[in-house]
DNA sequence: AAAAACACTTGACGTAGATCAAGGTGTTAA
DNA sequence: TTAACACCTTGATCTACGTCAAGTGTTTTT
């Protein structure tokens, strides 16, 4: 039972779900423990599940026609993945989710989250408010992107997330802010 | 009634709302004409309404710190805006919202809007549903704006809303794909 | 414990696209 | 009908970053 404390500590946050409710939910989550470097999501292959991290960390990235990675997300603790398109329309991923360290994740099906979310309504209140927060984030991002420079918007990451930007490989962290991992590694040492 | 045809018919695309549900939501609605060139959101002011365009054209934009506009999103009828950082947060906007042509949109309150998500089990599914799918495209762009040139991603965005392509000011498409007004005239020569 | 693979750094060079500047055309306003 | 804008174009630079290449330290693998 106390494995999913993190996850619904989380919803708690956020709503109030009675026993009866917490039970439902739990019983469509998967504990999935997976390897450093090992793939969570692959292109080709449907984004089946909504992924939470309990213990870890996991990046989704795009791999573009002449090789090169781009990142999406970075993801800890606490955090939730998912190639969104893939998931939302049962199409063939275009993304990769690699896990960065040994990772620990909870996996619900988007036909039992959908199935629950018409149920019980707390729980779509939580993935409401939680993902209007996330799009509020990435729209923000994109904003980012387009009016700062490289080096403005590396500084700006390691100000928001000082332990993400310690913790992960300095190219995965050039390739989520669209910098080149040269780039990046000039900008740290004019400082 | 019918002047709220648009957004009923925009929601039954997602589920299913009774007769008491609809009266419900349309009495939190209200309608709102603005004319071209107009403010709908301001820096400074908070952002109070989700507002759906029923007719013309919206853009949302910062202005950053040396006067330059970037361009959040482009909005046309059936398309929802705001800032939503300042709308979920009732922080001072950072961003404006501008009519681009003579508009009419519907506004409805954070607190009327959450009061009625609380109640309405399929409202609540409604928001949640087209939330994830704006996330989703949203991720989307982010991806496109770092791995792809200025030339690609002004010829996806054509390719994919040509209408909007024609009808809004060039200046404003340049500065939503984070191109200088200048360089976006070169690329549309060069063809 | 050696070999191989991985992650980061540093230098030299090239270029996409920004900036600055000037002129042209269509639209709004007095 | 004459300004006054608003929007777009075109040309001449400039520069932030990307690319290519070589070298070093650090894991991972065998």
């Amino acid at each position: 039972m106390s494995k999913y404390k993190g996850i619904l500590d989380h919803i708690a946050k956020y709503v109030e779900l009675s026993d009866t409710e917490i039970a439902d939910f739990t019983s469509i989550l998967k504990i999935t423990r997976v390897k450093k470097r090992q793939f969570i999501i692959q292109p080709g292959f449907v984004s089946e599940y909504r992924n939470y991290i309990v213990e870890g960390a996991v990046r989704v990235f795009y791999l573009d026609d002449v090789g090169k990675e781009h990142t999406v997300s970075i993801g800890v603790e606490d955090w939730f993945f998912t190639d969104f398109h893939s998931y939302l329309n049962r199409t063939p991923a275009e993304y990769y989710a690699e896990a960065l360290e040994d990772s620990v994740i909870i996996q619900m099906k988007y036909d039992d989250v959908e199935e629950l979310c018409g149920r019980i309504h707390a729980l779509c209140q939580y993935f409401r408010l939680y993902i209007e927060k996330a799009l509020s984030h990435s729209n923000q991002r994109v904003i980012t992107n387009i009016s700062k420079t490289s080096e403005e918007r590396y500084w700006e990451y390691v100000n928001r997330y000082p332990q993400i930007a310690n913790r992960v490989p300095q190219y995965v962290l050039a390739s989520y802010l669209g910098i080149s991992p040269e780039s990046l590694s000039r900008i740290r040492s004019r400082s």
